[in-house]
DNA sequence: TGGAATGTTCGGCT
DNA sequence: AAGCCGAACATTCC
């Protein structure tokens, strides 16, 4: 469950039923340490999913692409990891095994400030140097968190910005504007539960429904919902971009 | 059959 | 230094 909209809520669903609940048992040595300790809090930072046990203790969850977080139900085929609470059980879920489950992972230190708090004062400042191609920079982890590809390519149609423009050739209100869409599109993901495109599903085993409201992402071919021209696709940092080639210049 | 897939990292080249 | 590319991770789907 990739982006920052699906993993928000996940953590939106289980702040109400795991908070509080005491961990019974974990389906590898590793996670040991946890048992018989109860929740504290739930929380997400940029894509990583977190359940704290206490101070600076963790459980945090990486989905990447094909990982899934289902409390209650039974495990599947692809079930990874197993953490039984007094009240319901939590699977882990990740047919690709891109994802991983660790313990106060490292990777969140290096992570950006989260795409949905950070300041236009700071994100002006990260950018405005940079000579990549403005998607490649709202998809590095390192500068925001929680932007993947479906959000990224959203917000660029919502800005009418063309994927490749290097950075540094934005104006301050083109940044200032793309910012602001780039919350927009998360927000309205989180207002949908998600997007089900494959295989994201919710912390009950639920589609969201945000794949009903995309803009351009893997629209190629299909008419741009502002000026009717055929949406294009290219590859940009290895990944599917897709854009309207008259609007977004 | 080949290519692509919601993510991240690493090595190598310019 | 900064940026770019391809490969790797494992699996499925079209």
């Amino acid at each position: 469950m990739p982006e920052l909209p699906e993993i928000e809520t996940v953590k939106l669903q289980l702040q109400k039923v795991l908070v509080g609940q005491k961990l019974l048992s974990v389906s590898d040595e590793k996670y040991k340490s946890l048992k018989y300790k109860s929740v504290k809090e739930i929380r997400r930072e940029g894509k990583v999913f977190l359940i704290n046990f206490g101070p600076n203790l963790d459980l945090g969850f990486h989905f990447k692409m094909t990982g899934q977080l289902v409390y209650g139900g039974l495990p599947t085929k692809h079930t990874r990891a197993i953490f039984e609470f007094t009240k319901g059980t939590l699977y882990f879920n990740d047919m690709r095994k891109f994802g991983w489950v660790k313990i106060n992972p490292e990777f969140t230190k290096t992570l950006g400030e989260d795409a949905l708090d950070i300041s236009t004062h700071k994100f002006l400042k990260l950018l405005k140097e940079l000579r990549k191609p403005i998607k490649i920079a709202i998809m590095d982890q390192k500068i925001i968190a929680g932007v993947g590809n479906i959000y990224a390519n959203d917000a660029l149609w919502e800005s009418a910005v063309n994927p490749r423009t290097p950075v540094n050739q934005l104006s301050i209100n083109q940044l200032t504007n793309l910012l602001k869409k780039i919350k927009l599109v998360l927000r309205e993901g989180i207002k949908y539960g998600g997007t089900s495109l494959s295989d994201y599903v919710d912390a009950f085993g639920k589609n969201g429904s945000y794949q009903d409201h995309i803009r351009v992402y893997k629209k190629h071919g299909e008419k741009c919902k502002r000026c009717k021209s055929i949406i294009k696709r290219i590859v940009l940092g290895g990944r599917g971009t897709y854009y309207c080639p008259k609007c977004q210049i």
